[in-house]
Formats: C-alpha cells, sequence, structure tokens
RNA sequence: GCGCCUUUAGCUCAGUUGGAUAGAGCAACGGCCUUCUAAGCCGUGUGUCAGGAGUUCGAAUCUCUUAAGGCGCACCA
C-alpha cells in the first residue's frame, strides 16, 4: 500500500495540483506523534488566496479519510496517520512471504548495467584506498541487482601502461626470483620502487622504460611474456582479497583488453574530424566546452588512459547495451571522466548520457604515523586482520563458549570495516582512526549484527511456538516505529539507486537495529502473557531480521546466527 | 590563475532535494543484567549550520560574495 499516492490522490481532487507535484510535496513530520505523513499546505496559499492554517482546515474537513486512523491540521499541515493495525499486518506479513527477496522489485526490468569497480593497478599492493571503489561497486551491484537490473561486474584492471615498461626493466635488472614466488606483489613494489630510485641518477632508465611499453603494446614476445607473468601473479593475490570480502567480477577485461580496439577507434576519431595535433600528441580539442584537450595518442604513439576509456565505453555499449555503464573511481578522476564523456558526445554518442562517473573521497588516517607503517601505505589485508583480531578478542571476552570462533570473528571484523567504508556519504573523504575501527560500540557493522543474532537468539526459543498473531495489539510508538521503517524497506533501496549512494541503506540499517533495540529492551516477547500478541511480537522480531539480513547482504556484509 | 568539492556539537558525521523545536554516534557523567545476548537500553547538549548579503510565507538546504581547507588542470592512472 503507498500511502503517498492515496493521500495524493485524494488532495488531488480538491486542488489544481497533479498527484506527482503533491506526492514530492508530502512529508514525514519532525516527531512520530505528529502523524506518520504530512502535507504542507502553504504553496497553495496563492492560488487559493486564502492562509495556510484555513486551507488546512478545509482539506481536513473535506477530504476523504478511509484507511487512515486520523486526520488533522497543525498550522499550515495537514497531518495524515495511517492505520497502525492494516500497516503493521500489511508489513510483517510481506516481509515474512518474501524471506530474501523482501525488499526487491523488478523495477529494473531486467536492463543491463555496467558496474567498473575495483580496478587494481597489477603488480602494486592492494591497500586500504582501494577498498572504496571495491566495496561502493559490490554494494552498488547488489542494490541495482535487487531491484532488477542485470549488473554486468568489470574489474577494469589497471593491467597497461607506462609502468609494465618500467617493471620488465626492474624485473630484467634486479628480481629476485625467489622472493618473485613467495610473495610477488611485494618483491614486484620492491624492484618497482628501486626503478624510481635509479631512475633519479640514470634518467636514461624512463627512456628505457617506455621504449618497452612501445614494445609490448606492438605485441613483441618477450615483453608479452612478462607481461603476462606479471599479471598472473598480481591476480592470483588479488584473487585472495576478493574471496575474503566476497567480491566476484563478471569480467576482468582490463585495459589492456582494449590494446586491438585502439586502431578503429583513432580512425573513427578521424574520420569524425575530431583530433588535432598538438605538441606531437593527437588530441581532442574540448575548449569550447571548458575543459582541457583529451589526449588520445601520445607522442611517442602510443595509448594513453583516455584511449582505453574510450575504446572500453564503446566496446561495452556494443557488447552489452548498458542501460547505465557505472564507473566507481575516486573523485580526483572526475576531470578525466568529463572529457571521456564529452568526447563520446562528439561523436555522436547518444548513450554518452548514460555513463556515470560514481566518486568517492579518499581515505585518510588520523594518526599519519600508522598509515606509513609499511612504505607509505596500510595493506587491506593488515587492516582486515587488525579488525578480525579485535573481534576475536571481543568474542573471549564476552562469549567465550561460542562455537566457531574464528569463523565468527571473521565475519564481524570485515563486516565492521565495510560497514565504515559504506556509512559516510561516498564522496566525503573518510578519517579512519584505529580506534574507530577497533571500537565496535554505537552506529558499527557489529551494532547492527549483534541486533541480528539477538532476534534470532529469540527466535530459536521460540521455535514450536504456534497461535495466530493480532497485529492490531502491536499499538506502541516503539512496536509501531519499528513497523514502519520496515515498511520502508524498499524506498530506501530505490533512493539509494537514485543516489548511486549504498550509504543511505547503510544508515536506513542502523535506523532499523536502533529501533529494534530499543523494542527489545522494552518489550516481553518470549515472556509475554498474550499469545496473540506474543505471536505479533515475535512476528515482528522475524520481520526486523529478515529485513537486515537483506539490508547488510546489499551492503556484502554477512550476519552471523550468534556472537 | 581557472575549475570542482568541502566547511553543521569537543571528535566523526546525518539532515529524504526549500518546511514544523537542526539530529545521531563517539568521548564525558549518571542509571538499568534473579526475565528473551549489557557489542545493548534510558537520561544529561547555551550549535554564530564558516562569515556576509540576497531570493520568499519559510533557508543548514537555492543565488551572489568573503574566508579556510582539499582535489584537479597535456602525454601517469
Amino acid at each position: 500500500m503507498d500511502y503517498k499516492k492515496v493521500i495524493a490522490e485524494r488532495i488531488k481532487e480538491m486542488t489544481n495540483l497533479e498527484t506527482e507535484t503533491i506526492e514530492k510535496l508530502i512529508e514525514q513530520p519532525p516527531q512520530p506523534d505528529m502523524g506518520d505523513y504530512a502535507f504542507p499546505c502553504f504553496q497553495l496559499a496563492k492560488t487559493m488566496r486564502k492562509a495556510p492554517n484555513i486551507i488546512a482546515q478545509e482539506l481536513k474537513t473535506t477530504i476523504n479519510s478511509n484507511g487512515f486512523e486520523k486526520i488533522e491540521n497543525v498550522g499550515g499541515y495537514l497531518n495524515f496517520f495511517v492505520g497502525k493495525a492494516t500497516l503493521n499486518e500489511v508489513t510483517i506479513k510481506k516481509a515474512l512471504e518474501e524471506k530474501d527477496k523482501f525488499g526487491y522489485s523488478d523495477i529494473g526490468n531486467g536492463k543491463n548495467v555496467i558496474v567498473e569497480f575495483s580496478s587494481p593497478n597489477i603488480a602494486k599492493p592492494f591497500h586500504v584506498g582501494h577498498l572504496c571503489s571495491t566495496a561502493i561497486g559490490n554494494s552498488l551491484y547488489k542494490i541495482l541487482s535487487s531491484q532488477g537490473y542485470n549488473c554486468i561486474g568489470i574489474n577494469h584492471l589497471g593491467d597497461w601502461g607506462t609502468q609494465f615498461g618500467k617493471l620488465i626493466v626492474a624485473i630484467e635488472k634486479w628480481v629476485d626470483e625467489e622472493a618473485l614466488e613467495r610473495d610477488a606483489i611485494k618483491e614486484l613494489l620492491r624492484i618497482y620502487v628501486k626503478f624510481h630510485d635509479e631512475a633519479e641518477k640514470d634518467p636514461t632508465l624512463e627512456e628505457c622504460a617506455r621504449q618497452r611499453f612501445k614494445m609490448l603494446e606492438d605485441g613483441c614476445e618477450k615483453e608479452r611474456i612478462l607481461w603476462q607473468k606479471i599479471k598472473d601473479l598480481s591476480l592470483k593475490e588479488f584473487n585472495k582479497l576478493y574471496e575474503r570480502l566476497n567480491v566476484k567480477f563478471d569480467s576482468y577485461a582490463g585495459e589492456s583488453f582494449y590494446n586491438d580496439k585502439i586502431d578503429s577507434l583513432v580512425e573513427e576519431l578521424k574520420q569524425k574530424n575530431l583530433l588535432t595535433e598538438s605538441k606531437g600528441a593527437l588530441v581532442v580539442d574540448l575548449s569550447d566546452f571548458n575543459m582541457p584537450p583529451c589526449i588520445v595518442m601520445k607522442s611517442d604513439g602510443a595509448t594513453i588512459y583516455a584511449t582505453r576509456d574510450l575504446a572500453a565505453a564503446i566496446y561495452r555499449h556494443n557488447t552489452y547495451n548498458f542501460h547505465k555503464n557505472i564507473y566507481v573511481v575516486g573523485t580526483p578522476q572526475a576531470l578525466h571522466f568529463k572529457q571521456v564523456f564529452k568526447t563520446l558526445e562528439l561523436m555522436g554518442y547518444q548513450w554518452a548520457d548514460d555513463c556515470v562517473h560514481v566518486g568517492f573521497g579518499l581515505v585518510k588516517f588520523e594518526d599519519k604515523k600508522l598509515s606509513t607503517r609499511k612504505g607509505d601505505v596500510v595493506f587491506l589485508d593488515e587492516l582486515l586482520d587488525e579488525a578480525v583480531s579485535r573481534s576475536l578478542k571481543l568474542i573471549e571476552e564476552k562469549n567465550p563458549n561460542l562455537e566457531n570462533k574464528e569463523l565468527v570473528a571473521e565475519k564481524i571484523g570485515i563486516g565492521a570495516v565495510l560497514f565504515t567504508y559504506l556509512k559516510n556519504n561516498r564522496e566525503r573523504d573518510i578519517i579512519f582512526s584505529w580506534d574507530d575501527i577497533i571500537n565496535f560500540d554505537g552506529e558499527t557493522g557489529p551494532y547492527v549484527q549483534y541486533s541480528y543474532a539477538r532476534g534470532r537468539s529469540i527466535l530459536r526459543k521460540a521455535e514450536g511456538f504456534n497461535s495466530k498473531a493480532d497485529y492490531s495489539k502491536l499499538k506502541s510508538k516503539d512496536e509501531f516505529e519499528l513497523v514502519k521503517l520496515i515498511s520502508q524497506f524498499n524506498e530506501n533501496i530505490l533512493f539509494a539507486i537514485e543516489k548511486y549512494e549504498p550509504s543511505i541503506v547503510t544508515r536506513y540499517i542502523v535506523d532499523v537495529a536502533k529501533a529494534f533495540n530499543k523494542f527489545y529492551n522494552q518489550y516481553p516477547i518470549m515472556s509475554c502473557d498474550d499469545d496473540t500478541l506474543k505471536a505479533a511480537r515475535l512476528n515482528l522480531v522475524e520481520a526486523t531480521t529478515v529485513t537486515i539480513k537483506n539490508a547488510l547482504s546489499l551492503l556484502g556484509i554477512e550476519v552471523v546466527e550468534k556472537m
């Protein structure tokens, strides 16, 4: 039941506003005891030439109040109170029937949506910064999928570019094969850093590296073999992390994948008269749009990331005929994507409008010493290990008899980290302090997982209890608030899609968990004398656990039955 | 220099697209486990919503402006 729509239609009968504009005006009153929905009458004041509070009063007396408990006018507001018994019953039954699919819809109608995310650079360590794209992208993938979109997750690996020339040179000169076998990324990083150190003394190394990359791009066998080796070794490491985070991709088509699609792209740009030569490079002039030029071909004839992104976008359109093509990449690259999208538009592709850059801020550490413990980065593995070990310590302290402690600790620790990454507005920088991760109190992943575990614990105890539920007896403010929140699950997901913003779901879960804990703490459930009320409460508990579980899964976080 | 972003309680942040008395968490202090998991619940807040001007019934939210900070501006990604 969509109350907004019902209200809008009834107000429409009495005013000259469209239902859509009315729906947009409808809001939630700041206090629950003021009602569930409110319609502000101020905008009507002009056309109706009456004071808002008079309009509200008149609407109140004439409006069809069927299905509402009551309708009140307060000042210029018309406040609606929905029928509690109905909403209780409809919401809880829906959650229990739909179970794992509660909150889902098929609004996406099977349309293809590409989510490019994670996209680490081969041969470089996966550090705490990479988790932004990975967590946000994975979550968007799940959120969109839950609403019937057919998502294609692409890990646009950074497996091409000048750095491979450097790596090839470095491997030939300095690699320690044994170390490479033991810990590939560490060794590759070591020689990569060494390359830069040496290049400062000997600038010809840079030139050498550029040549080797050009050779790689031209398909020389020796370079090709080394490149493949570097890629295989790195991917093996990355996949360990992806498994740990339970992140999957439908495609690993990285930058190198588009190497053979560059020539036709450049040809097409030429034909469309978009290329100009500038300082030896081929560029698309974007000065008409107040942007620096988009470089397509460097003066040495090699490609650059813009070239590969252009080729990738066209390839994706031809292959997937996408409804949206989403790039989960940090905000520092905003200009780059604006240039690429504009170039696509100039090429005459209307679908350039369907390309979206979903940006995010940087991960910073409050205590900078921590961020520099190993070189100048914190590896993601370290962060996860720290969170998991802290979680294990807490289990030992609070629930030492718990079975499968290590497994539970892993889920809680990783859940805590993901939750932190997905809690804030994604464009904001995340300021981490080691304490934030160690602290599992308050609005955190462990808090919502704990709420879920509490609910499940009750439900285990209630197994075998069988009585008909009387939902009209859930009439306390706290019970109804919880029901209301649960009923708003789907609209929160849709809002998250509209904004490409997983944090909307994260915050929603916190609200549900808070409302649940409040309810849990104040009202007896198992020890409730009235069987029909007890049944109603138990079903409300179950509806809550269903909601928390489904919502957390949209963030890529698993629940635990006990903790 | 140009462009984009940020600025809300001691700290970290929300604020549903312009609505009712600006809210959470952390930290601090006090209370609640002989009843369903205390990783919980309840209570305690004198905020220049960075400053100024404007738009209107109404602004943390929109416009202009000033300040502080961040990011980006051609062969790295």
